[in-house]
RNA sequence: GCAGCAGUAGCUCAGUUGGUUAGAGCACUAGUUUGUGGAACUAGGGGUCGGUGGUUCGAGUCCACCCUGCUGUACCA
């Protein structure tokens, strides 16, 4: 090995970025064609929008800041700032806002697209993922939530996880709302600190929530966060009203009459879902996975949820004079690819090549017809590509996990039949080149 | 950002209270087999022990700072 010098380039990755292994690939294939499926059955169109956008217009604003790069990756192009998209809602926004009058109303499309974070990458998170992304546009009928919720199991399902795997989460805005009604709470700041706390229960449980609402919390690491300081009668309301199984907001009731008449029961009312805190105006959703996701250590990570969304009544008509109610729900598909690959095996068929040996360069001619003639058919087939001994050309099949070889050197020239080597039993046959087409079908 | 832990060969790791030329397994290269892979055997290459500075006669080992990674926590529009 050559040994790194100073002015070498570094053959390591950006913090958060990786580079992806052709079976995690396939896996993710194979969803993303399942999810196709799905969205052509629910009458989604299917849309694609820039890597990058004016920086104002995914909602991050830089009035007088230098580098706008706080959560997103940004430059400045021509004087004006640019940003690689964060999630794919807001470009739909944007979108929607844009060809409005065109479109059909209301709008139902989906995204499949890769998105960027300038973030802190955690275990199964990174900096550059790929999401799926579903959205109703203007349309207020809480149908269209319901229907999402439906939809996006049937997606989970069809990428192989049972009902006993995952589970949909569901809540509202509405109900923390009230909560602050109820408990006088108005300071925005203490109402913010108390939505991301309440955020935590799945991780945290009450213990630790109650902890973060009130003076605050020491990690496992000894690491102290700073609480909402509310008093402890706000607390106690506040963690029974969060306690009721049954959910009393009118959204939400609706919601479960409609999951009953599409007999959905794979969901949980769960009060503690909060997700994304800037725009969300209605009922919220999240994928959660029941079963425990670990790290190429076999320790059990923190791993979130693989998707969730919800309703946003404001954000298109943040971009001008249209008011289009919206819902909408995304998976990040390389999570769900990572989750998945430890749950499940998955036996992808990707055809190896056959190889065809290099005995002789003189011979490339016949070697070239042979291959020809099994890509004519179809078949995975390469020519050795390089000249070296037969024997490091067997190691290189045998390493790429190639089915077979063909040799054709002068013993075959002279006897005008190739040998076909099975490199899983190692049998060799002689044969006609008629055949050949046919014996390697038996063999893979 | 904050906190804990870690960094020795391409990979996984060992390295005794600081003591000569720093080890193992796997992988790699060559050969045993110049027309045959997976097994075996033989030989070989590959490391400024994450970096810089310090303590010491002597540092992979001790100290300081920095870098990187993992985990937790915060943030995630």
């Amino acid at each position: 090995m050559t040994k790194e010098k100073t002015n070498k380039p570094s053959k390591d990755l950006p913090l958060g970025f990786v580079d992806r292994s052709e079976k995690e690939l396939l896996v993710r294939d194979f969803i993303t064609s399942k999810i196709k499926e799905v969205m052509v059955k629910y009458g989604f169109k299917y849309l694609e929008t820039p890597s990058f956008e004016y920086t104002d217009s995914i909602g991050k604003f830089l009035p007088d800041k230098d580098r706008p790069d706080e959560g997103v990756f940004s430059f400045q192009d021509e004087n004006k700032w640019l940003s690689l998209r964060y999630d794919l809602t807001a470009p739909l926004a944007r979108y929607v806002a844009k060809n409005y009058l065109e479109i059909p109303k209301p709008f139902k499309r989906y995204q499949l697209g890769t998105v960027w974070r300038n973030e802190k990458p955690g275990p199964g998170r990174f900096r550059e993922f790929l999401q799926f992304d579903a959205d109703f546009v203007g349309t207020k009928s809480l149908q269209a939530d319901a229907e999402l919720c439906v939809m996006i199991s049937e997606i989970i399902e069809k990428c192989g996880l049972s009902k006993s795997e995952y589970i949909i989460k569901i809540s509202s805005r509405k109900i923390t709302d009230s909560i602050f009604k109820k408990i006088n709470l108005e300071n925005p700041e203490q109402k913010l600190t108390t939505l991301r706390a309440l955020d935590k229960i799945d991780r945290l449980g009450w213990d630790g929530v109650k902890q973060l609402l009130g003076e605050g919390r020491k990690d496992k690491s000894g690491d102290f966060t700073k609480g909402a300081n509310l008093s402890s009668n706000n607390i106690e309301t506040i963690e029974k009203e969060l306690k009721k199984k049954i959910p009393e907001t009118e959204d939400l009731k609706e919601i479960l009459r409609i999951f009953e008449d599409y007999n959905f029961k794979n969901f949980e009312f769960d009060p503690s879902v909060i997700r994304g805190l800037e725009y969300y105006t209605g009922p919220i959703f999240e994928v959660n996975l029941k079963f425990d996701v670990k790290n190429d250590k076999g320790q059990v990570i923190q791993f979130g949820s693989v998707g969730g969304g919800g309703r946003y009544d404001n954000l298109v008509s943040n971009f001008g004079n249209y008011d289009a109610p919206a819902t909408g729900i995304s998976i990040g598909l390389d999570r769900l690819v990572y989750a998945l690959l430890q749950k499940k095996e998955f036996k992808i068929k990707q055809a190896k090549p056959v190889v065809i040996c290099v005995f002789d360069k003189s011979l490339i001619k016949e070697y070239i017809k042979i291959q020809n003639v099994l890509r004519s058919a179809d078949l995975s087939v390469e020519i050795y590509p390089g000249d070296g001994k037969l024997k490091k050309q067997m190691e290189y099949a045998n390493k790429i996990k190639s089915p077979a070889v063909i040799l054709y050197g002068e013993d075959e020239l002279k006897s005008g039949k190739l040998t076909l080597r099975d490199l899983n039993s190692g049998n060799e046959k002689s044969i006609t080149i008629s055949d050949l087409v046919n014996e390697i079908k038996k063999i893979i």
